[in-house]
DNA sequence: ATCAATAATTAGAATAATTCTATTTACAAC
DNA sequence: GTTGTAAATAGAATTATTCTAATTATTGAT
């Protein structure tokens, strides 16, 4: 695994950041670098662990600043299926989630156009959506 | 406000509580009567206020132990929207969820049967869905 | 490069929502 | 009415998250 940005990436984060007056450091950047590097659905809390292996003394209130920051920027959404706490989701596609009750994994399924058009579709004059959120609970056997 | 279910709702509630071997308790009547008598989505501390004018003494832990059981027998939806506590909802049709970002204001957007096969059309061969949640964040100007 | 201004990080306390535990109360079958 | 057991209760415990005040790091100006 790889423990800093690729260039694009990197990029991307400066720029995002900038974009808002913010300041590229070295926790953003790890933060960002540990959602990016695996495709899951981690917590703050999964999210610290993999941090501090490059990062060992960096504390919660920081990712959970951090994870803040990423969300605000764009770079990163934040998923909330029941009641457990919050996730992180690289995948800025738009999509939605299926937890499946059995074993607990968080599947991303991806929304075409079509899909997403229909989704706006159920909201009455007036309403502007800036953002939506679709969740399936469910068994999943594949 | 009335606060004793009609026939009706005493009915339905005692049969879905014997399907599950569970009894019928005044706090679990009071908690169903609350809930279905006003067309918003409150936590569980705003139904213990409102359930308190019937039963003063009654405890937020039955309370979430009540809304647990009526979710349960699938006479109460349970709503999580963004990280706020849990909300609990009367409508028991197919329907998404909006969130209006100034007011705070969470309405009811009805699915018609197009709109709920649509959504189900997302989910890739192998993935059964018991539940899904759609909800929408935005502005509401009406 | 150095310095000052300010943003970000830090540790730990505080808060909020929810669940757990052990005891007491109430329902329901006899 | 008794009795067995489910449910309610109060309060402690837990979990997730946010806040606070002090320290450190980054940036832009010199």
């Amino acid at each position: 695994m790889q423990y800093t940005l690729n260039a694009q990436d990197k990029c991307s984060l400066h720029s995002a950041l900038k974009k808002k007056g913010l300041r590229p450091t070295k926790q953003r950047s790890c933060v960002y670098q540990v959602i990016l590097s695996k495709r899951d659905h981690p917590t703050a809390d999964d999210i610290l662990l993999r941090v501090r292996k490059t990062l060992p003394t960096i504390s919660l209130a920081t990712v959970y600043n951090c994870l803040e920051t990423l969300v605000e920027c764009e770079l990163v959404r934040q998923v909330n299926l029941d009641r457990s706490s919050t996730r992180f989701c690289p995948n800025l596609n738009p999509h939605a989630h299926f937890k499946c009750s059995v074993t607990g994994e968080i599947y991303d399924l991806t929304l075409d156009h079509e899909s997403v058009k229909s989704l706006q579709s159920v909201l009455p004059k007036g309403f502007q959506a800036h953002n939506f959120e679709l969740s399936f609970s469910g068994t999943a056997n594949n």
